[in-house]
DNA sequence: CATGAATGAGCTTTCATTCAT
DNA sequence: AATGAATGAAAGCTCATTCAT
C-alpha cells in the first residue's frame, strides 16, 4: 500500500530484531533463561508471538542469536593490540576484565546460566572452552615478556582466577569484594 | 500392639528417602534440576510417585533435603583440625579440595547448577557465601602462619581460585587440566 | 496375648468408630466434603489410614454412614407425639426446628453440602423429599386441626419456608436475622 | 498494517469465550463445579486446553466469570420499574420468579452448588447475601402499598420461601409441586 | 511486516485406596 | 485391633510453537 525503500524495511527489520534481543538479554539474564518464558520476551518487547517467531526460530535460536551478537561485540575487548608494553598491556587486561563484569553484569549472568544448564547449550562450554584456551595463550605470552616465573602455571592460575571472581562477583553481588580484588591483582602482578 | 515396631518403620522410611534422594542427586547433578522431572526420579529410584511425595513436600523440598543432606556430610571434610603444622595443612587442603571435586561431580555440579538458578534458590547462594567467608578466614590464619606475603589479599586470591577451578571443571571436565593445576598450586604454595 | 472380654472389644470398637465420625462431622461440615480428605480425618480422629478403612469401606461409606447415624439421632425430635393440643404442637415445631438449627449447625451445613453435590449423593436427596413428605403430611394435619384457612396450601408454603431458613441461615448464619423469624412465625401461626 | 483488524479478533475472542462459558455452564450447572474438569469442559466447548487458559486463568477464575456473566444477565431481570400498581407488581414477581426458576435451572444449580462449597466461593455467599437485602426492601414497600399486615415481618418470610421454594424445587425437580406453587402464592398474596 | 488465536505434550501435584505386618 | 508405607489414576496448569489472515 505505502511503498518503502529496501533500507526502510531493513531499518525496521533491525530495530525489531533489536527490541526483542535486548529484552531476551534482560529477562534471561535476570531470571535465568528456563524461568523466562517466550510470552515474557515478546510483552517485554512490545511486540507480537508471531513477530517474534518471524525472526528467531525458536527460543534456542533467539538465545544462540543473543550470544553469538554479545560474544561478537565484547570479543576483540579484552585484548587490546594497540598496546606494546606488556606491563601496560597486562594492567589493561585487568582493568578491562573488571570493568567488562560490571558493565555487563546480565550477560555474563546469562553466559554461566546458560553453560550451567547440563546437557543443553553444550556449545556455549565449547565457546567458552576455547575462549579460555585463548586467554591462556596470550596471557602465557606477556607473562613471558615480563620475566614472571614459571609463566605457563601462573596463566593458567589467572585464567581460573577471571572465571572465579566472574562466578563468585555473579552469585554475591553486593556483597562481593569486588574493587578490593582488582587492586589486589594490579598491585601483585603489575609493576609499577 | 503394633505389628511393626517404630525402627522397623523407620529403617523403611530411611531406605527408601535414601533411594530417592540417590536418584536425585543423579539426576539433578547430570541433566540439571529444571530438565529433570519427578517422572524421572521417581523411575530411577524405583518407587511410586505418590511415595516420593509422601517423603517431600515438592520438588523444591526434595532438592532442599538433599542438599542439606550433601553439606552435611561434606562439611567438616576440609577442614583438618587434627593436623598442627600450617604448611602440611595448606597441602592438605589443596589435596582434600581436588580429591572432593574429582569424587563429587555430580554434587558439586549441582549446587552449581542451583546457584545459577536466578530468583529460585537464592538460600543456595547464601550458604554458599557463609561457606566462603569461613574459608576466607581459615585460609588467611594459615598464610599468617606461614608468612605469606600480604596474606589477607592472597586469601582472597586462594578462594576465587578455588571457586574458579570448580567452575572450569564443572564445565570442561575431561578437557581440563585439573591434576596439572593440582601440582601448580602445591609447588607455588606449600614448602616441600 | 493379654485376653480381652467380647465387650471390651465391642467397646473399643466404638470408641475408635465414635472418634473418626466425630471428626468426619467435624471437617466435612466445616471444609465441605470434597475439600476434606481422608487424611484430614484421619488426623483430626488421631487414628491411623488402616483403621479407618477398617471401619469404613471408603470415603462414601463414611460420610453414609455418619448420615445415617446423624439422622436417626435426629428423626424422632420434631415431632413430639406426647402432646396433645395442636397450637401447643406447633409451636413446639417451631421451637424445636430453630433449635435443632442452631444446636447442630454442622451437621445441616453437611447435609445441604451433600445434597448439592449434584450426580453423587442422590440418595440424600430422596431421603430429604421423604421427610418433606412426612412434614408436610404432619403439618397439614395440624393445620386442619387449628382450621388453618387451605391447610393444604399452607403445609407446603410452611415446609418450603422451613427449607429456606434453614438455607439462608447456613449461608449467612451470622448476618442473619434468625431469632427474629422465629419470633415472626411464632407470632403468625400460633394462637396464644 | 495489521492484518486482521481489532474488531475481527474481538469477535472471535467473544464465540470462544461464549463456547467456553456456555460449556462450564452447562457441566458445572449438572455435575457440579467440584466434578466437572478442565478437561470435561474442553471438549464440550471444542476448543483446546491451551485456548481455555488464553481466556481464564485457571479454573476459579472461570467460574468467577461465568457467575457474574449469569448476575449481570438477570439481575433487572426480577424487579420491572415499568408496573405501577403495587398489585400488578406482586403479581408479577411471583410470576417471574418462577419463569426464571424454570428456565435457568442449571445457572441457579449452579450458583446453589458453588455457595456451598465451604471455604470456597465465599464471595458468592456476600453476593447472595446483598441480593437478599434488596429484595427484602423491595418486597417490603410493596408489602405497605397494599397495607398487607406486619409488611416488615411478611418481606422476610417471603424472602426466605422464595430460596426454601429453589432450593426444593432444585434438590427435587420432577417430584416437585412448583406450579402448584405458584398459584398458591399468587392466589395467597395478589388481588385479583 | 505483523497479529494473536489456537494447539497439545508434558509437567507437578493430589488423594482415595491397598496391603504386608 | 492397628499401623503407615506404597500405589497410580487423574487433576490443574504451563508454555513453546503453529498458522490463518
Amino acid at each position: 500500500m505505502c511503498p518503502k525503500t529496501k533500507d526502510q524495511f531493513e531499518q525496521i527489520r533491525e530495530e525489531s530484531r533489536e527490541k526483542i534481543l535486548n529484552a531476551a538479554l534482560k529477562l534471561f539474564g535476570t531470571k535465568g533463561y528456563e524461568h523466562s518464558t517466550i510470552a515474557d520476551v515478546m510483552k517485554l518487547a512490545g511486540v507480537s508471538k508471531g513477530l517474534l517467531y518471524h525472526y528467531f526460530a525458536n527460543k534456542e535460536d533467539l538465545v544462540k542469536q543473543l550470544v553469538f551478537d554479545l560474544i561478537n561485540k565484547t570479543d576483540a575487548l579484552l585484548f587490546d593490540h594497540a598496546i606494546i608494553d606488556p606491563n601496560q598491556l597486562l594492567k589493561n587486561i585487568f582493568t578491562q576484565f573488571f570493568q567488562e563484569l560490571r558493565n555487563n553484569f546480565e550477560q555474563w549472568t546469562l553466559l554461566a546460566n546458560l553453560g550451567m544448564q547440563l546437557g543443553k547449550f553444550d556449545w556455549i562450554r565449547q565457546l567458552a572452552n576455547d575462549q579460555m584456551q585463548q586467554a591462556l595463550a596470550y596471557i602465557e605470552e606477556i607473562l613471558i615478556k615480563i620475566d614472571w616465573p614459571d609463566p605457563c602455571a601462573e596463566a593458567k592460575i589467572l585464567v581460573a582466577l577471571f572465571d572465579g571472581i566472574s562466578f563468585q562477583y555473579l552469585w554475591f553481588k553486593k556483597d562481593y569484594h569486588l574493587d578490593e580484588l582488582e587492586n589486589i591483582l594490579i598491585n601483585k602482578y603489575c609493576k609499577q
